[in-house]
DNA sequence: ACCCTCGTAGTCAAACTTGACTAGCAGCTC
DNA sequence: GAGCTGCTAGTCAAGTTTGACTACGAGGGT
């Protein structure tokens, strides 16, 4: 699964009603277009395609008021509600090679209460050791890991990003067990996205990371 | 990019003639079902292409020697080489946040010469820290990392994993620079692939490594 | 008045991915 | 010798992703 829905009904919901463009650019505010598929096409047909599902309303609205053609605004349903839950509480729980689905959740993870938050990360810890495990039997021949030759390197790669994850985790959830952050229902929560004609302060003019895909 | 078509050019090139069939085998003994998307329909899809795109060449053949449909066998073209030898050296050199590629380009790694391997694995090492830098740069706004509030987390996952990345890649660089392995011209290579009728000893009755994507 | 550029908002075809499905043959059992 | 299972080999429709493209209007210059 990738993060665009996850981002997507995000978004929708720290605006409470929001049209593509807003959140195309709320994404990249996040920089969430440097670690995720969060591209244009991409965004509008989660949008649609979320809309036909019932998780999202849509409501045709008049041409802008800043000129361009007419948008749409989008509007989170219970369904989606539910929805964006349950990704975001699988999205800290579970171990997925890819960092997106996770990144995507981390932005999203004070909408949780706190001791919520670290239980799904000890979750985490749980799984990647399972994960971890095996996957060393697995790839441990009777005859030894020489047998296997530089093919044993790929096992060694992931073996070695998984402690790195599990090692990050740790330090999330002693930072967030140390008081850091606002999390759900602990008063004014961080406000991550942008007001209508608010410009983004990271959009131009900055040194590209360096996009080699 | 993904890791397919590195995948299948490189399992079709160790056979010298193969079929999907054989490709799927082989990328299942590899394990690469567990960390890249090598699933039928994309290997199917992938020879196809290739084959469209002049990089394959196929062969109709005449029905399967082992039951089941006929099978078409495809070979590398002159053109495929370049292409493989170019994702090869690409997924080895460049920084990417998905593991699939260069998890590929391992398995094939011997395939260069080992100076030219040392040469792309530091290049990659470069790239990471440039990369590492635009981003810390990137995230750091005037007002100091803590205006960021939780988002910074994010930033904190992805330089935590480049520099596991880089670490990774210096033990790498130093078993090879220590003698082992046997890369392209030092004598016969390691075989990976499955001959025809030999059976995949990690096909089945292995616990499963918990596929939690 | 006219043109040019820039930001806004979104569409589209082509390519890729996914997961379920099909179909043929071998060997076994009953 | 009929039916069943399991392996071989691959197809297909539905969904997703990509990157390039379109169209509209504001504002500035000339």
């Amino acid at each position: 699964m990738s993060a665009i829905r996850l981002l997507v009904l995000g978004a929708v919901r720290m605006h409470g009603r929001a049209h593509g463009y807003q959140v195309r650019n709320d994404l990249e505010y996040w920089g969430a277009h440097e670690w995720s598929n969060a591209k244009p096409g991409s965004i509008y047909h989660a949008l649609k395609q979320m809309a036909k599902q019932g998780l999202l309303l849509a409501h045709e609205t008049a041409p802008s008021t800043a000129g361009g053609p007419p948008r749409t605004e989008y509007e989170v349903t219970e369904a989606g509600l539910d929805e964006y839950r349950a990704l975001l509480r699988d999205a800290i729980r579970s171990y997925d090679r890819n960092m997106d689905v996770l990144s995507a959740a981390v932005g999203f993870i004070v909408d949780l209460p706190r001791e919520e938050a670290v239980a799904l990360l000890k979750e985490r810890i749980e799984g990647i050791r399972e994960w971890r495990d095996a996957v060393t039997e697995y790839y441990t021949p009777e005859e030894g890991p020489e047998s296997l030759g530089h093919i044993g390197e790929i096992m060694n790669l992931w073996v070695h990003s998984a402690d790195s994850g599990a090692e990050w985790t740790r330090g999330l959830i002693a930072r967030i067990e140390g008081g850091a952050y606002t999390f759900a229902g602990e008063g004014d929560p961080f406000v991550g996205v942008l007001a209508e004609g608010e410009e983004n302060p990271y959009a131009t003019g900055v040194p590209d990371p360096g996009d080699n895909d």
